[in-house]
DNA sequence: ACACGTGTTATGCG
DNA sequence: TCGCATAACACGTG
């Protein structure tokens, strides 16, 4: 699920659900998504303390946990989830949507989960277990957050190197938040073939670009995440693009599945 | 049974 | 060391 849409709306659960009651238990038992701390090292670090802010940028939260504590990094991965739950174990917020109205999932894959004072829960659900959680992540070597970056930061992003331009895209380092189908979305508007290394983009592709970046971050961030908007109707076999009616062609890109209008995005 | 996947990262090569 | 490509990671789903 998880790209920049997804991220803002855990971290919106958090914020609104999670914050300002102490923590008086951490199940941080699942050693791949708490690598490379043992069991017991993030609890040790975290009971006692409060959530006191939720952070994200690009596809990365933290939350604060007040004067003198750790930041509590999570990284939902492919797959995560952030879920909370009220003292009785009902949920109160995050977990699953359907056509925006929140229903009941399937939380056998909490993979992390704090524990209040009040017995409610914050739990990481990933079935996938790609999702990471860690203290005091590394959030500086992320390049800027792609919902609120400049013209000049986007142009010094593709100015460099001969990658292909789905790849610089998807380099959280160069932008951060944007995935695989955001990637697929910004370059379908843009009418820009993924493969085109960035040193051979003219200054209208680049600007073209950007504005179909703000767009399709902007409605999905609307709509609480890129799976939710009805975007993307040509990611399948047989599609034809919306525009023209061409076929639309698939390949892979900088490591990933792309799909892109074989007439409009022609190399 | 088998291929696929909305993300990150270790490894390898020029 | 840098820039880029690829495999690996874990595991549910179609």
């Amino acid at each position: 699920m998880p790209e920049l849409p997804e991220v803002e709306s855990a971290r919106a659960v958090i914020e609104r659900a999670g914050l300002g009651r102490e923590i008086v238990g951490v199940d941080d038992s699942d050693t791949y998504v708490c690598r490379p701390y043992l069991p017991g090292q993030i609890r040790d670090a975290l009971v006692g303390r409060t959530l006191v802010a939720a952070h994200r940028r690009g596809k990365s939260m933290w939350c604060d946990t007040g004067e003198g504590g750790p930041e509590l990094g999570i990284h939902l991965g492919m797959s995560g989830k952030i879920v909370i739950a009220a003292p009785d174990g009902s949920e109160i917020d995050g977990g699953d949507y359907w056509e925006g109205r929140r229903v009941h999932g399937d939380y056998r894959w909490s993979r992390f989960a704090l524990t209040f004072a009040d017995g409610g829960r914050l739990m990481l659900v990933d079935p996938r277990r790609l999702g990471r959680v860690r203290l005091d992540p590394p959030i500086a070597s992320l390049g800027p957050d792609a919902a609120t970056v400049t013209p000049a930061q986007f142009r010094a992003a593709l100015a460099r190197g001969t990658a292909p331009v789905k790849a610089r895209l998807l380099d959280q380092e160069a932008i951060a938040g944007i995935g695989n189908l955001l990637a697929d979305q910004i370059l379908w508007a843009a009418r820009v073939n993924p493969g085109r290394p960035v040193d051979e983009l003219s200054a209208d592709d680049v600007d073209r670009l950007l504005r179909a970046m703000r767009r399709a971050v902007g409605s999905a961030l609307k709509q609480g995440g890129v799976h939710t908007l009805g975007l993307i109707p040509y990611r399948f076999a047989g599609a034809h693009c919306p525009r023209d009616g061409a076929p639309m062609a698939k390949s892979t890109v900088g490591g990933r599945t792309s799909w892109w209008c074989s007439v409009e995005q022609a190399f």
